[in-house]
DNA sequence: CAGTCAAAGTTCCTTCAGGGAACCCTGATT
DNA sequence: AATCAGGGTTCCCTGAAGGAACTTTGACTG
């Protein structure tokens, strides 16, 4: 094996990877996201190889982050996000600000949020599900878990 | 060039995947904040290549995300989080979030976190930097901003 | 003070994934 | 019948990941 399997590490970032951890699969949902939703278009939009695209949209379909379904009576497909692709969208949100921050640069930022609920360009925190509070990396302990390794 | 460059694009996603987007970079990342902070002890625990191991830590150093320092007399070093690394672990705990609910299947969370804060075991939730209201998906609209592609 | 030890890499070889260009298949349109 | 466009496949080449063996540095040991 060239590239190490890391779906089977009782870990739910190494899980996590083993779903969207592949070059390009976040920049793929990110397109489908954003409305991308045909190979064509996202081919042409990051200029990925055809052929790297074809492997990264079959996975992220069997992963159940994409379902693939047809617009037209030709062979004709587009990609749209299940609940769970949706989620991920977290991910890219986080991403996008911790890229916003470190590194835009003079620039700044490439794409800015609205947010609907305030109207108000924003970006997204993150807080605890429970009290509603910053959560942080200095916030928190780490206890094993119920699926922790033997 | 083999792998592409996400780094030049006018895009935050891409630009923090040319940091921790290459393979088990997510992984050393989070051996570090979980206190494993030396070379042979995260090659130990991830069962990494001593090679990719020397080359994401290397990377990660000169991204500014780990600082090297020795802690001996001799030649040996420990790798901590910058403050830059640290605000990347956010990144980390959205993944755990995601894996947890989608992928820890019958057996659960492998790791809890405990929030200092509320003293409950919990996990982190998105809401908008600016009111405080959940920011997912589909709550906000995406704007291009000042760093926009011409 | 030669021999041993452990941490932290480095070197070398093999295998497989990514890049890129060319090609193919299908059903509609002219 | 010929053309067209979307959505892939196929092919070859290069370079990154895996893995084992080797090296370097300074401290410790008898």
């Amino acid at each position: 094996m060239q590239r190490t399997n890391f779906g089977d590490m009782a870990c739910s970032i190494a899980r996590t990877l083993d779903v969207i951890g592949e070059p390009w699969s976040p920049l793929v949902l990110r397109d489908v996201y954003a409305g991308f939703t045909r190979f064509e278009q996202i081919q042409a939009d990051l200029g990925i190889s055809r052929k790297v695209l074809t492997e990264r949209l079959n996975h992220l379909v069997e992963q159940g982050v994409l379902e693939r379904r047809p617009y037209d009576r030709r062979p004709r497909y587009e990609y749209v996000l299940t609940e769970k692709g949706t989620e991920l969208v977290d991910l890219l949100m986080v991403m996008v600000r911790w890229g916003d921050t470190w590194l835009a640069g003079q620039a700044g930022a490439p794409v800015l949020y609205r947010h609907h609920a305030c109207g108000e360009v924003s970006r997204v925190d993150l807080s605890c599900a429970h009290c509603g509070e910053p959560m942080h990396a200095g916030d928190v302990d780490l206890l094993p878990g119920p699926g922790a390794a033997s």
